[in-house]
DNA sequence: AATTTTTTTTAGATAAGACTAAAAATTTAT
DNA sequence: ATAAATTTTTAGTCTTATCTAAAAAAAATT
């Protein structure tokens, strides 16, 4: 059983190797995880011995399938919280993700389980990523940024890759949710901002929201 | 902030003083946190330091008004989740205590107030333990132990003193639930035991039974 | 009242997870 | 290909919460 240290470790692990291909550098671990490189390496150190991870020396590391396990178990967790946050405790989606932090590591399968029943087995999140299944398969989508949509298309907005309060606040403000229609008027290659047509009004996106809005083509 | 441990110890401290009058002394902290003496008293000095008992060397401990009141913060939250988890996601009541014990230290006053609304603000636990109000107040009830009440009187079960999962599945098998009426009709004064009707059927509850039932008298 | 027993505290040690400083390995640049 | 810069690891220290063993104080017994 993996310690709250250990959990947080491997979800990180899991973040940053988004092309499960690539092996993670410690510094990338340590500087996710806000603490220092020689941190990094004894928690990966404890972490091989547990069989979580295969590793290296100066060679960076990769989740065994057994830590790939353990991150999703967590990361399934934290997404059920967040809905019921959000669903029943009338959170915005901007306040779910600290309490979730917490609520992630609290172990009992039956709680998982029946939680997930009871919010009538949600697919996604409120910021629309995926929730692994109990057997830890996670559902992917064909989903690509605002900032690659080509001139003219429609498309829904279905995610956001910055979670933060400050971007999602941002998105509030303007109106935009996750099931929000955005149509890709023109692009401006000098800012690579663009001009977009959203619940019928024409407004300009800057190449940094472009970059964090997660879209499918409509 | 209090770390998890002394959030643990407090709330053994408030549990050790049912007479807030007595003081509470380092061997019984021990027996309760199921460590060493030593180890109680190194708690018992940092929980001094940061103001949250009363205490003189070889005298016993006192929770402070600011101990106190984080000791029912967490009661109330453990109490809160063992509603959810009964009401809302199909738990028995002798499953709750193991999940509480996490959930009752997650951090977020809008989480519990929300919680507690979500819940209709309940006054009881699903073992008939009051729940403390978010100003720290405990409700307290005019409950006996089945042992005291006098022949021929009706009783209603209202509590459990022993909690653990033996007991609350004796119960169960049993039907004796909260709600549960039951009528003394004699006392063995050999093994303490008492004939009793519940549910119209006529039975004997031993010593150990009637010494941790609570009810009030009909 | 003196002695024994029990309780409580102190002293010193350990494991987990973090840190700093320095050494070693790797990568980048000249 | 060598030197410089960066990354990673090691060595040693700190804090929290625990432990054992021993000392000190309080309570119980004779």
């Amino acid at each position: 059983m993996a310690t709250l240290s250990e959990e947080n470790y491997l979800k990180a692990i899991f973040h940053l190797a988004v092309d499960d291909v690539v092996s993670v550098s410690t510094n990338a671990i340590a500087r996710k995880m806000d603490t220092r490189a020689s941190s990094a390496t004894d928690m990966i150190q404890k972490l091989f011995e547990k069989g979580l991870i295969d590793y290296q020396k100066y060679k960076g590391v990769k989740l065994t399938e057994k830590g790939r396990l353990a991150a999703v178990s967590v990361i399934r967790k934290h997404r059920l919280w967040e809905v019921f946050l959000v669903d029943k405790l009338h959170f915005s989606w901007d306040e779910v993700h600290e309490v979730a932090e917490q609520l992630e590591h609290i172990k009992s399968k039956k709680l998982t389980a029946e939680l997930d029943a009871f919010l009538k087995f949600p697919k996604e999140d409120p910021h629309g990523d995926p929730i692994p299944d109990s057997m830890g398969n996670m559902p992917s989508y064909q989903k690509l940024l605002l900032a690659k949509v080509k001139q003219s298309q429609r498309c829904i907005c279905v995610g956001v890759k910055d979670s933060t309060p400050k971007f999602l606040q941002y998105l509030d403000k303007h109106k935009i949710a996750l099931g929000t229609e955005i149509t890709v008027l023109s692009r401006e290659s000098y800012d690579e901002s663009m001009a977009v047509k959203i619940n019928n009004i024409q407004r300009s996106i800057s190449k940094e929201v472009a970059h964090n809005l997660f879209v499918k083509i409509a």
